[in-house]
DNA sequence: TATAGCGCAA
DNA sequence: CGTCGTGCGCTATA
């Protein structure tokens, strides 16, 4: 194959793929790289991609051959591939599933099955895994104890042959469990086609190899419901693990409105209920308590508390490192992570490969844009440059305090006057990160202003108002990033945001996602100071963005 | 016995 | 890098 100016894409010996944003096919290369290549970088003309084990190995386990990866790329690519590239995408690809893990026939431990003699001799001498074989069956096989499961396969992603998992799952105690159709509320209930596809992919038909895995869905396209979905493939009980109350109130509701399980099988355990029933609700949290350091941790009885048939994790991108603990020995039960970005900041995206699974299903924000299933949004940077005293200020201060100095640049007050005006009419979210600020700017917008001391009361309160249309906006600290029962807006200014967190902006964003009666577009602005730290930050936050296939206009 | 307020941790 | 929000368990208060 020889040079096609036409194609998007520059794929290069170090792993790295270059995407031409404004080639003709730049959308349709995006769309088929997307699956094994990783984002890491998108400003306004060229976007760049890395091959990683990981994003390779995610595309397996959904069923990506290497031929299609490579096809893709060839069909894309301006310039000859690099044979290095094809060989890595091989080797790489290849590689899953060439250890596999059965259960042995009588049930008591694992067995490891490799693919050739060569592998075997080279995992005996890997440090971390030569320890989890007990004994070698044959040529090819391996004994492992059953409690070692997770650990082996954390180890075997570690020295780059992950596992297939088939050694299926225990069988939790049954627990009937029907969707509604129609919910409680008395709204007709079916699942969109994405939510059953989803459930489906994860529990495979009942197939062994079905039934861990993380699925990505973004805030708004009914995560509980895939979770229900799922329970109800399942039908056992199941242990939900959330990250706050509010979360946890909100399934129980959604449980308790779209299926037909009775109010008494939905148990609270949390710092004030401590309650199992066949359905449990936790927090991360109170999972995470431990009377003082070097303690065990006391709750962790929940997992042994009833035999649970599936765990789901809710955001799973949250998941704190105690729990990874103790998921390692927990892989003999069937495990649902939810989340709306699998990037996790402290970089553990391969523990929640190995322990979880590896991500099952996943669509484009985009995709359920143009399907009316979440609102159209625009999202627009706005660059406030800073006077030149801001700046100078800007310049002396330590570094530790330049990102605040940025974020707190007295001309976006300017800018959000000016927005005010341009979206009258309009129901407008600000949310920032420095309390200060806020309180500047709930003065300036006379909107009322929601941080973490404002009771859940009064926050009830001024949702209330916001929903029934009495006020027209709320000025929001981070509360906005995770409060579930914050209404939907049209309009969300961003003042300020907390360093690369792409999470952050997808939470954000999310909360002017819910599709509008009138089909009209939301807006989403972030107000980033020139010639900062914020600049660089706005940048790696954006990836996410970019990776849902949203531009970002910038001016 | 219920509940408000505090300190702590991840 | 620190700031802020959260939920835990404990203690004080009646």
């Amino acid at each position: 194959m020889s040079y096609n100016p036409e194609n998007a894409l520059i794929v290069q010996s170090d792993r790295t793929i270059l995407l031409e944003v404004h080639a003709p096919t730049a959308g349709a290369a995006r769309e088929a790289i997307a699956p094994f290549a990783e984002l890491i970088k998108s400003p306004e003309h060229v976007h760049t991609y890395r091959l990683t084990p990981l994003s390779i190995w995610n595309a397996r386990a959904a069923g990506l051959g290497v031929e299609q990866m490579v096809k893709a790329l060839q069909q894309y690519t301006k310039y000859p591939l690099p044979s290095s590239i094809i060989e890595e995408i091989e080797t790489l690809g290849r590689r899953y599933g060439l250890t596999r893990l059965f259960k042995s026939d009588d049930g008591f431990f694992l067995i490891l099955k490799v693919a050739d003699e060569a592998l075997a001799e080279l995992l005996l001498r890997e440090k971390p895994i030569a320890p989890l074989l007990e004994k070698r069956l044959s040529p090819l096989s391996f004994q492992v104890p059953t409690q070692f499961r997770g650990l082996l396969k954390k180890a075997l992603v570690e020295v780059g042959y992950p596992a297939e998992d088939l050694a299926g799952y225990v069988q939790g105690d049954a627990l009937p469990l029907k969707l509604r159709s129609t919910a409680q509320s008395g709204q007709p209930f079916v699942l969109r086609p994405y939510q059953l596809e989803a459930a489906d992919v994860f529990y495979q038909s009942g197939r062994v190899q079905g039934g861990s895995g993380v699925i990505c869905l973004p805030c708004g396209a009914g995560k509980t419901i895939v979770g229900m979905a799922a329970m109800a493939q399942v039908q056992e009980n199941t242990l939900i693990l959330t990250t706050s109350l509010t979360s946890v109130r909100q399934w129980r509701r959604e449980l308790l409105d779209k299926t037909e399980l009775p109010e008494e099988v939905i148990a609270e355990y949390s710092g004030e209920m401590k309650a199992t029933g066949p359905i449990t609700l936790a927090t991360y949290q109170i999972l995470t308590y431990r009377p003082h350091k070097d303690a065990d941790f006391p709750h962790f009885s929940l997992f042994q508390a009833r035999s649970w048939g599936l765990i789901i994790y809710d955001e799973v991108h949250l998941l704190p490192a105690p729990v990874f603990r103790i998921t390692a020995e927990l892989q003999a039960r069937r495990r649902l992570g939810l989340t709306a970005t699998l990037i996790r900041e402290d970089g553990r995206e391969s523990d929640v490969f190995a322990l979880i699974g590896p991500k099952r299903y996943d669509v484009p924000w985009r995709e359920l844009e143009s399907q009316g299933f979440i609102a159209q949004a625009i999202c627009r940077e706005i660059r406030v440059p800073q006077d030149s005293e801001e700046q100078m200020r800007y310049a002396v201060a330590p570094r530790r305090q330049q990102f605040r100095v940025a974020a707190e640049n007295p001309r976006k007050l300017e800018v959000v006057r000016q927005l005010l005006i341009d979206e009258i009419g309009h129901k407008i979210l600000v949310i920032g990160e420095y309390i200060e600020q806020l309180r500047t700017l709930a003065e300036l917008t006379k909107f009322p202003l929601i941080t973490g001391k404002t009771t859940q009361k009064q926050r009830e309160v001024l949702y209330q108002k916001f929903r029934s249309g009495e006020i027209d906006g709320l000025v929001l600290s981070r509360v906005g990033n995770f409060a579930l029962d914050l209404p939907d807006a049209d309009v969300l200014i961003q003042v300020s945001g907390k360093y690369g967190s792409r999470q952050e902006e997808a939470q954000r964003l999310g909360r002017i996602l819910r599709p509008k009666s009138d089909g009209r577009t939301a807006r989403f602005y972030t107000l980033v100071s020139e010639r900062t730290c914020e600049e660089d930050f706005a940048r790696h936050r954006q990836l996410f963005l970019t990776e849902q296939g949203y531009g970002y206009q910038i001016n």
